[in-house]
DNA sequence: CCTCGAATGTAGGCGTCGCCAACAATGATG
DNA sequence: CATCATTGTTGGCGACGCCTACATTCGAGG
């Protein structure tokens, strides 16, 4: 009698998605189990195993979206009007903001699970996110605002600064606050370097 | 018979610690389980418990003595005879060489999983470890060789980077050759930055 | 409309894990 | 030498990831 729920459920793995991205946010990356999640949802404990073939592929997915999501958060703060410092203040800005309310998300983001497949799409995902600070630092290159050299490894070494404070967040040793008022300071640092003019 | 192994290891505590870190070093953190590691060293697989209260505090206590060989390497690279840059160059390249092989044990290092207790003793290995870079840009600060400014601050960032090339190393997305290749040349952004003099 | 195969969900089981409690051997302290 | 804390063993609990066999539903071709 009690029709309950239909016997599939619809969209499974969207929902499944949506439930591990809300625990990774509320309770962090060792409490995702497949077994919970399917609990969440109201399913059995191997439905996930039709959609997602192991836990790896479910957190490959996670991390996909996360970075489809960061790309667009960083495209839509780059106003290619702004002068070089404050645009690129706001991409930093936009970058920290991401890291400190998808701390857990960003650390499977970087996490190196995934080099074996490869699975073009994450390269993808990966390359349209560092694009965004790639692109800008190319054109202030050519404006001769950006020193000469390989823009990949400018390119590199400003995500690693980036990717580092955003490391120091997540691991408490920079409070959110702290950093997103540091992030012009940052950029100043990024800029013109420790010695002095 | 088999007069066999006593019945008390001996140290058994150290012995868990180094097959810990042959594990993490050979097969990564995933791999790491006290049961595991029991049977490798030869025990029931309740006996670590016996010296670690949890699993996390195995990890503590691994991470606890990465920070301190990572400390004495900092401090052996350092030649405070070395004008600014090549002292720094010397002390990134010891510290891109700790994280290519303890990527593992690095990443466990910043694992923010001992905020709670905090365990002071953590809290001084990092000190000293950070300390080594803190005190070079304190010193060059101080003959005007690097900018003003909070000391803790600027060290910040410049740890920061450092962190985020050791990130993009076990991410895979820079090979170990490169991040050493590169060294003189993160330094040199580190000093004067993006911007053309 | 019906059938039948593919897609999706369920039930149960296997081996492993971390942790706990009860018990056994050892070694240090009086 | 007796006693007791330390250290190791055995066995068990619940949870996990993954697998296989089975059930239900959906959709495409007759």
């Amino acid at each position: 009698m009690p029709e309950s729920r239909p016997y599939h459920h619809g969209d499974l793995r969207a929902a499944l998605l949506a439930a591990a991205e809300r625990t990774l946010r509320e309770k962090g990356t060792a409490a995702l189990s497949l077994r919970e999640l399917a609990r969440e949802v109201g399913v059995s404990h191997a439905a996930p195993g039709r959609h997602f073939k192991d836990k790896q592929a479910l957190l490959n997915a996670l991390a996909l979206a996360g970075y489809e999501r960061l790309a667009q958060s960083l495209n839509t703060a780059d106003d290619p009007a702004l002068p070089l410092e404050p645009r690129l203040t706001a991409l930093v800005r936009a970058y920290l903001a991401f890291a400190i309310d998808n701390a857990a998300l960003l650390e499977l983001m970087y996490a190196r699970k995934h080099e074996p497949d490869a699975s073009e799409q994450m390269a993808a995902a990966v390359e349209q996110t560092v694009g965004s600070l790639e692109r800008v630092l190319a054109e202030a290159q050519q404006r001769g605002e950006v020193i000469d050299g390989d823009p990949a490894e400018l390119n590199l070494v400003t995500g690693a600064t980036l990717h580092g404070v955003a490391g120091f967040i997540s691991a408490g040793w920079l409070t959110p606050e702290a950093a997103l008022a540091g992030a012009e300071g940052l950029v100043h640092f990024l800029l013109h370097g420790l010695k002095p003019r």
